[in-house]
DNA sequence: AAGTTTTCCTGCACAGTGTTAAGTAGTGCT
DNA sequence: AGCACTACTTAACACTGTGCAGGAAAACTT
């Protein structure tokens, strides 16, 4: 045991603390969603991100090619959050929880159903994915009729997160006003829409026209 | 008619060919429209914009606060390609007329789908949709009833175009057929959708799944 | 006709972006 | 001891959206 290196030990800390668990893909995504959840979509930077896991930004890209790999990544990473139903009796009642929690996760995270602008091919993705096509096949759906409802589906809760998380983060009060005194400003312009309260915020609980529109595509519960 | 500019008339070219016709908020969103069109969304940008116009980058900002006004602008300005219909006497053909216009406006322009992350209250936009519930309310829907169908048509083709588009968009064989083959490659990992050929290019046609969920949504037409 | 205001545009500048290239401290293998 | 590999840093580049100061031309006022 011979003493190689010289000096004291406490001249030497970065050998007696030794390099720091090295970062990784995983803590760089989990760092990405935090960021995106707190700040939106235009608060991610590289910067950002790699100040959250302590490193220089270019250092980010020894674990990722680019940053839109980032967002793919962040994006399949929260629909790990859906949970997966066991196969129940009630296949309708499955897909409906399906639905339901792709739509609650995604309003969870307002930043995500604007980032479907590319392709979703994450393992998460295509699991949930896979879970409610085969609920869709416990109920005797196949072919086209399967291909159908799944992508009626699919759209109709995508579609919908989308314009509501929009319609959320437009906090904006007074746009909204604004935007509202524009429309019925000339009340002949906008009859019907104004008539049904169309653009009224809190005039329908969205929570329940989601579930009629899904009544309305599997049919009444019951 | 006494001479007051002194010199000849082509050394005073300036004068006599005075300053071109002003710039427009209009031509700018041409001239966005079609950069968006050729390049896609990242493609646009206010130096392009400007260059475009034969402007400096700075001298849009007289017309237009910020370079998301031009987003605006211009996915409005898309939705007014989408033809009115004459209120007819079939209310369900008018309803499909319309929404099917709708998604091929968006197939079109392949940018828009991914630009409603952001309240949509053009003018074209509000009159698509006010023709739209009237022919809803022509359908004998009202209250509840034509909020939930309305929302439900209309997140079901802003889902089918943003996914299709983004299918589209990602033209890149390449990837695809690699994210194929990763599906495939364990046939345990994803049997129902491996069975149903959700991921298959060409297998399904998108205008016949589409049109069929107009179907389950409206009822057969006839 | 002269002066003033308004319209519309240029030039310069800045802070911040994603990303590449080169260098470097630490670790494990031969 | 030397070499290769991993995981990072520092420096730099081209490019982004946008603010600010100025300036020429047109329009309006007196």
């Amino acid at each position: 045991m011979t003493e190689t290196q010289p000096g004291s030990v406490w001249l030497r800390e970065n050998a007696a603390r030794p390099r720091p668990a090295p970062l990784s893909r995983d803590r760089i995504v989990d760092a990405a969603v935090a960021l995106l959840d707190e700040y939106g979509i235009d608060g991610l930077t590289m910067r950002r991100l790699a100040q959250a896991v302590d490193v220089t930004s270019t250092a980010l890209y020894w674990h990722v090619k680019t940053k839109e790999d980032v967002l793919d990544l962040a994006l399949d990473r929260i629909f790990g959050e859906v949970p997966l139903p066991e196969a129940g009796d009630d296949w309708a009642q499955d897909v409906r929880r399906l639905i339901r929690a792709w739509r609650s996760v995604m309003l969870r995270h307002p930043w995500a159903p604007g980032l479907i602008g590319r392709p979703m091919l994450g393992p998460n993705v295509l699991a949930r994915t896979e879970h409610l096509q085969s609920a869709l096949v416990r109920g005797g759906l196949a072919g086209r009729d399967l291909a159908v409802t799944t992508r009626l589906l699919a759209n109709y809760v995508i579609g919908a997160a989308l314009t509501e998380a929009t319609w959320r983060r437009t906090a904006d009060p007074a746009a909204q006003r604004e935007a509202r005194r524009h429309i019925t400003a000339d009340p002949t312009a906008y009859p019907t829409l104004n008539a049904s309260g169309h653009l009224d915020a809190g005039r329908w609980d969205d929570d329940d026209l989601f579930e009629r529109g899904l009544d309305a595509v599997l049919g009444r519960p019951g």
